[in-house]
RNA sequence: GGGCUCAUAGCUCAGUUGGCUAGAGCGUUACAUUGACAUUGUAAAGGUCAGAGGUUCGACUCCUCUUGGGCCCACCA
């Protein structure tokens, strides 16, 4: 043995030959209990960053469930990350001087297509690299065909079901990518905005959006303010840039008497607030700004103009007009940014796919509520509460063309929506005309994101008899969901609700969620602010097994973590400190064989027994001491496991194997090895490996073979105490 | 405006249902050692556990308030 332990000598070829035995299969223990964890799919386009790497948890849960002999399945996956990746893709058309309106949709989605298995690879190789042991032969795509056809399935279910619906109503929609987003995907930002006040005929009102008012379809007061009473339900003149006009005056509650004059302009297509008030009074709505950010005919002169132009060129001409009493330029609110491109994201109207969510919600609030879920920490409850006891519809609909497309069809003649489990209908089933048009948009990844724990399980196709899955009859409901919890409401929430839709079941029954590894700073790491570090060059630096280590030790569950280099270095040296305790035993192995004091220990077993078999063999009275303690070991370290408190394990194992075991047992023996004495120490040393094996899978894999060569230890049983 | 979370050694963080002299890593200081250990070992210094009240035989831990970070949510034009 080198006396430096060298992971990059070993972590590849055990990971081969892990995966070549095929140790990652859950029929490694055919009779055991079920026990799974689906992988949270990492987009297959883009490497990993450290979100990825916290993933380490799972396999802790997964390594440790299969020594126990659970029939363990760990499941990958690769999300397609519709907008995401699309996004990516059209940088790097633009690169090229292309865009994405050069070619049609066939040919974008098959480049698009390309691009991202060019680059799939890579997520895989790195999720191997960490010593991840998932089941590879059950590898699932969210665009592989049958996970599309159950994504489609469900569709129609709802559709049926009457959950989902088309609605013409304001969306998120970000005129620089041409698409809409949820609610979700909206990033605040506070700014300071000039807040215009302009002459309303009689009345002064506040706005920051002058420009959207040739969208006007009312002014609004609040019923109870006594300044405005006599304008109430009236029509009044008023002069615009574009001449006279008039204008009605409404009662809402909505309007604040207090903020700016207290009359409020009402422009229904293109303010969210606007758009429920003109619901309620059945106010029309006027679109004056275009899908492609441009205001509309309605404005005029200002036609063609971008709305941001506009605003500047009619907020001149309404000063020329004398139509704005003042400007108040020290106005802060908050506005509404494309997460991606940054850009200000415009309320628009636009005809799309929404999931009424009420009833779906409340089944998942149930289910959490009765405990068929748990969520560790459990002060995420609260979180995932709130934002399912105030959910909105979803809108579903994208306007990319990378993703599910949306199986339906549009009845030229009589208008009707044709719905299907993905087969094109022949005709409209209502009046039977052939003219019909699949709707262009895709589905929101989450969408089919949401479908993840069954979809997988009811598609691998390997373990389908009969057309019946039985890795869904044997894994589904999932033991563990385990993620970020940033998002527990995008993701978490989302496959609650679906998943008990679909299957009746809930999805998963524990759900485990760790914190964001930050800088060494404690910030968040960004590509804008270009503080990412890369997991992988860790890898290579300190080795798998120190990086999976550091990121459990000190870190209690669900709470951040800034990436702390000496904490790394710190493992690596564990590493290398095991390595040599390894080492050390090793040798005087050698030492009792050379004395031919091999009767008992020669064996195949030598060195490798359990706390119940080395009571015989610990005569001196410090061997037994170690031996209990040791006992004591495994049941603090399976506690925890159990318990989720991997910091509590980990803290644990480091402290006894490094500062007892080898600091004190180890010095204590090392002037009187015999036999026996040997056989504990090494058998103690091997449970020990054992017990750190779900966290280090590597150096445990190699040191245990340097005793026991012709076995593995990830297939071992989990130490008894 | 609401909610969550954090505040413990110079730095990064543990402290599980309240219980003996509050721990680890890195850093600092002294000594030892080339040994199984690109070191490691032994020892030491270093904490009013953010602040103020309260509950209790006993509070880092539970409750209330205050201060200061971080994150999330929310329709104020």
């Amino acid at each position: 043995m080198d006396s430096v332990y060298d992971h990059k000598k070993v972590e590849n070829r055990i990971y081969e030959s892990w995966e070549k035995n095929g140790y990652f299969k859950p029929e490694v223990n055919p009779d055991g209990a079920p026990y799974s964890i689906i992988l949270p799919p990492p987009n297959a386009n883009a490497p990993l960053h450290f979100g990825h790497a916290m993933y380490v948890v799972e396999d802790i849960l997964i390594r440790y469930h299969r020594m126990k002999g659970y029939s363990a399945l760990w499941q990958p996956g690769a999300d397609h990350a519709g907008f995401e990746t699309q996004f990516v893709f059209e940088k790097h058309l633009a690169n090229e001087g292309k865009s994405r309106f050069d070619y049609d949709r066939d040919t974008l989605y098959q480049m698009i297509w390309d691009f991202v298995h060019k680059n799939r690879g890579g997520m895989e190789g790195q999720l191997r690299k960490l010593g991840f042991s998932l089941d590879w032969s059950r590898m699932k795509f969210t665009l592989d065909p049958d996970i599309v056809k159950i994504v489609y399935a469900t569709f129609k279910k709802m559709y049926e079901d009457n959950l989902i619906y088309r609605a013409n109503r304001l969306v998120n929609y970000c005129t620089y990518d041409g698409t809409s987003f949820s609610d979700l995907e909206v990033v605040w930002e506070e700014r300071r905005d000039p807040l215009y006040y302009i002459k309303y005929g009689p009345l002064i009102l506040a706005t920051t959006r002058p420009e959207t008012k040739f969208g006007d379809t009312a002014v609004a007061v609040n019923p109870n303010d006594k300044r405005y009473t006599k304008y109430i339900n009236q029509e009044i003149e008023i002069e615009t840039v574009l001449g006279k006009a008039k204008i009605k005056v409404i009662a809402d509650d909505y309007v604040d008497p207090e903020f700016g004059t207290g009359v409020v302009k009402i422009t229904p297509a293109h303010d969210f607030n606007d758009f429920e008030v003109g619901k309620r009074h059945d106010l029309p709505l006027k679109q004056v700004i275009g899908y492609d950010g441009k205001m509309s005919e309605a404005a005029g002169p200002f036609a063609g103009m971008y709305a941001k132009q506009a605003r500047r060129a009619v907020v001149e001409e309404m000063q020329k007009k004398g139509l704005i009493e003042k400007i108040d330029d020290k106005y802060v609110h908050r506005i509404g940014l494309c997460y991606k491109c940054k850009n200000v994201l415009e309320p628009l109207p636009k005809e799309q796919w929404f999931i009424k969510m009420d009833t779906l919600a409340k089944a998942a609030i149930d289910a959490v509520k009765k405990d068929e879920i748990q969520i560790y920490p459990e002060s995420f409850e609260k979180l995932y509460f709130k934002f399912l006891e105030n959910i909105r519809d979803w809108n579903i609909s994208r306007q990319v063309v990378w993703g599910i497309r949306i199986p339906a069809w549009f009845c030229e003649k009589c208008s009707n929506w044709e719905v299907t489990d993905g087969v094109v209908p022949e005709k409209c089933s209502k009046c039977g005309s052939k003219a019909l048009v699949q709707d262009n948009d895709t589905f929101d990844t989450w969408f089919s994101s949401s479908q993840w724990p069954f979809a997988t399980l009811q598609s691998n196709e390997s373990r389908i008899k009969n057309q019946e899955s039985e890795d869904f009859e044997k894994f589904y409901p999932t033991t563990v969901m385990e993620t970020g919890y940033d998002i527990l409401r995008w993701w978490v929430a989302r496959m609650a609700m679906v998943g008990i839709y679909r299957t009746g079941k809930v999805p998963f029954k524990n759900v485990v969620l760790h914190g964001l590894v930050n800088d060494p700073f404690g910030k968040k790491m960004s590509k804008s602010k270009g503080n990412v570090v890369n997991p992988m060059e860790l890898v290579d630096q300190y080795g798998a097994d120190a990086v999976r280590f550091a990121l459990v030790y000190g870190t209690a569950l669900g709470n951040d973590q800034a990436l702390s280099y000496p904490k790394l270095d710190a493992m690596r040296k564990f590493s290398n400190k095991l390595w040599n305790m390894g080492r050390f035993i090793n040798m005087q192995q050698v030492t009792i064989d050379n004395l031919q004091l091999t009767k008992k220990s020669s064996s195949n077993v030598k060195g490798h027994m359990s706390i119940v078999e080395l009571a015989k063999f610990a005569e001196h009275a410090n061997d037994r001491e170690w031996v209990n303690r040791v006992e004591q070991l495994i049941k603090d370290v399976t506690k925890n496991i159990d318990g989720y408190q991997f910091h509590f394990a980990a803290d644990r194992l480091y402290e006894f194997i490094w500062h007892e075991f080898a600091d004190k047992y180890i010095e204590d023996v090392k002037g009187r090895v015999d036999e026996n004495s040997f056989i504990v120490l090494s058998s103690l040393f091997l449970i020990q490996l054992k017990l750190l094996h779900p966290f280090m899978p590597f150096i445990t894999e190699e040191l245990f073979q340097k005793f026991i060569p012709e076995k593995s230890i990830m297939i071992e049983s989990w130490p008894k105490s």
